[in-house]
DNA sequence: TAGATTGTTAATCGATTAACAATC
DNA sequence: TAGATTGTTAATCGATTAACAATC
């Protein structure tokens, strides 16, 4: 067995652990106890190759024959990813996006909490039901930090977005995914997700026009 | 010049296209005549080989010694992925998230319009205000044709996804941006998006602990 | 044991990067 | 013209696919 590094991992195969550590949960859910890559592969509309593959790039897991373990392979795959431990999240921007998102029951389920929200609007703090502390924006940076924020939501207009990830990025946030109409520039060291609607949109139409598929 | 065929567009090109389509609406707003390969380049982060590559996957359209011609490109561009005629898009769950979306207003402003609203509890429908048209769930197949809808946003919870999904392309819609918490499979010949919150979270963890970047 | 499936090496494929002649 | 930048071909790089011996 070849001795895997963290670094030696290929980004499209990050995305794809990520997708077969979902299917994984679901199938420890379900009470499937072993998957093959065949069967990982068919569900996901990738090769069973390619399954064994990723998976062998954080280390040897599997069992000749019988296939991988589906309890194993998830605490395998979270150990590296970091998905074992709870993290906590943050929502910047608090308009019907903002606050649908704080709201979300999703986040729970899935290791992540929501445990602060933040707005520029003293007025829009008071009038927002949620059992989530709500903040103004000027204390991001310190509560943020104060907190041990990891993770931010970002739904601002597009004039806060610079200076809001400035904050977050102060307080010591290290991933953002950015839900507002402008593009943001990941600052060094930490990472975005740029998820633009229009955009969405737009690489539909292309596909479409294309007539791709 | 070499006569380019729609399906000769790599589909790591067309995502590029579409974000340098973005680059060229704000140039031409902000009045920007002309930008090179280096410039595009340099603002979206990819090499200037790669931005004249894409671009040419669309046929010769630059000018030697001066770079692209903003409003050509962009014009050039939007009329090979489909970008210059406005577009009808649809709603469907009214939710926190989908009443959000409906009123959003970044649409209209690039050529897509919403043009309906869609949610299996008539209850609810009342309650909202909007100045789109909204529908019971049961009518979309029947609105969506009749209205010539072609994009749609799917809001709706996770047990309903497959159902909706299912209404929306049986009236003819031909891309789908699934919000909801549960992975959409493609049907044949529509498009989907899958955009998923706790994966975005997931994904960003994944690099921080991998230490990317 | 026989059947099945893994881990890993080799072959293929496609995209990105580099280079440069053609062009404005 | 001289400088700059394109369009396009060639070289590199990396990921996917294929194959198969090792293993349960």
């Amino acid at each position: 067995m070849k001795k895997p590094k963290r670094n030696s991992v290929p980004g499209p195969s990050v995305s794809r652990l990520c997708h077969i550590y979902s299917l994984l949960e679901d199938a420890v859910d379900q009470g499937v106890t072993f998957l093959s890559s065949r069967e990982i592969g068919e569900k996901l509309g990738i090769s069973p190759h390619n399954v064994r593959k990723d998976i062998n790039c954080l280390g040897e897991i599997g069992t000749s024959g019988s296939g991988y373990e589906t309890s194993r392979l998830k605490a395998h795959i979270g150990e590296w990813l970091g998905f074992n431990l709870g993290r906590k999240a943050c929502v910047a921007g608090l308009g019907n996006l903002g606050v649908s998102l704080l709201n979300s029951e999703s986040f729970l389920a899935h290791q992540y909490t929501i445990v602060a929200g933040f707005d520029s609007s003293v007025n829009r703090l008071e009038t927002i039901t949620t059992g989530v502390p709500l903040f103004p924006a000027r204390e991001i940076a310190a509560v943020v930090r104060r907190m041990g924020v990891e993770l931010a939501v970002l739904t601002v207009p597009a004039r806060e977005v610079r200076e809001t990830a400035e904050r977050l990025c102060e307080g010591g946030v290290r991933g953002i995914v950015n839900f507002s109409p402008a593009v943001l520039a990941a600052p060094k060291g930490v990472f975005v997700r740029n998820i633009d609607l229009v955009g969405e949109f737009r690489y539909l139409t292309a596909l479409m026009e294309l007539g791709k598929g």
